[in-house]
DNA sequence: TTTATACAAGACAACAAACATCTTATTTAT
DNA sequence: ATAAATAAGATGTTTGTTGTCTTGTATAAA
């Protein structure tokens, strides 16, 4: 009853392009340094964020990830719901054909109302509200890591981050 | 994201303990074939349940399990938690330490908001309420499966059930 | 007191999921 | 053309789930 590793990455990924705002452009090898993500998972998951239409991906030299959606239409749901799939917390509610009592069941009711209150705490988290709070990503000077000639010119970065959400 | 069986097993056993009442004695396989748990497996559900103190083991012959509190007193919270640890939804709540905004993190924030509903709504589910709605497993005449001679002589019982909370 | 019954305790195994890496191919800017 | 960058998916490692099995111990009843 946790979350995935893959989607505390897709959220900090998300963080991390909404901070630079819809439509900018940024290297992949970057939001995996400063966000902490394993560089070849963030290519998967950047695929499954793709598909579901919050990136895209441009590829070939000088390509990477953008935000396609506005951080205040993306919410926190839709980021988990695209790694994890729909949330259910329990069996006998993502498959009622499995269960004989159904909906009269006064278990299934308190699964169906924990479940209720989840997703819509977690959907009324948009991205934009996030951003504006302090985060765990350091993302302050985001725009000129992808600049020009410093491929790895990003020493000077502040001290590493550890575990994130 | 979702319950384990142990937990859902270890709920229909106590919704069937809590149908008798606390302080009645149950046979283990009864409860095993009524509440469709796995026998081998329910021995090791109840003995975690027995050192939570919830139920009361009784060994040797005519053993069997007791339920030590009173259904009113026992809440969904109790049951789940003590299969699969305290719920933390995330690893970022569950290990602040390796977080490096803690509780600044605006992602953070609706995690433990998360969470906080979720173990609410399951510590306001007694079992008092919930047997006396309609259950998933059928427990309607419970006392005389373990009557005196009918150690196999219980084979007048309804239809099997499915899967169930 | 012997016997059958029933649970204890924990080792073990099959399976699935999570987590991550690696390789080969393709796309794109210069 | 060449180098940079991601795509796609095969593969491997670790962890967790879901049980089963074996040996031992406790208890009731003949």
């Amino acid at each position: 009853m946790r979350l995935t590793r893959a989607a505390e990455y897709a959220i900090r990924c998300i963080i991390y392009l909404a901070k630079q705002g819809r439509g900018v452009l940024a290297n992949k090898n970057d939001i995996a340094e400063r966000a902490e993500i394993p560089p070849h998972f963030l290519a998967k998951i950047g695929q499954d964020l793709a598909k579901a239409g919050l990136i895209e991906i441009r590829q070939g030299a000088k390509g990477g990830f953008v935000l396609v959606k506005e951080p205040r239409d993306i919410t926190l749901l839709e980021v988990v719901e695209t790694m994890i799939g729909e949330i259910y917390l329990n069996d006998c509610v993502a498959r009622p054909s499995g269960c004989n009592a159904l909906s009269a069941c006064g278990v299934h009711q308190v699964w169906i109302r924990a479940r209720n209150q989840l997703r819509d705490t977690l959907r009324q988290a948009t991205f934009d509200k996030l951003i504006k709070k302090k985060i765990c990503i350091p993302v302050s000077d985001v725009k000129n890591l992808t600049g020009l000639n410093n491929t790895r010119g990003r020493d000077n970065s502040p001290e590493p981050v550890k575990n994130l959400p």
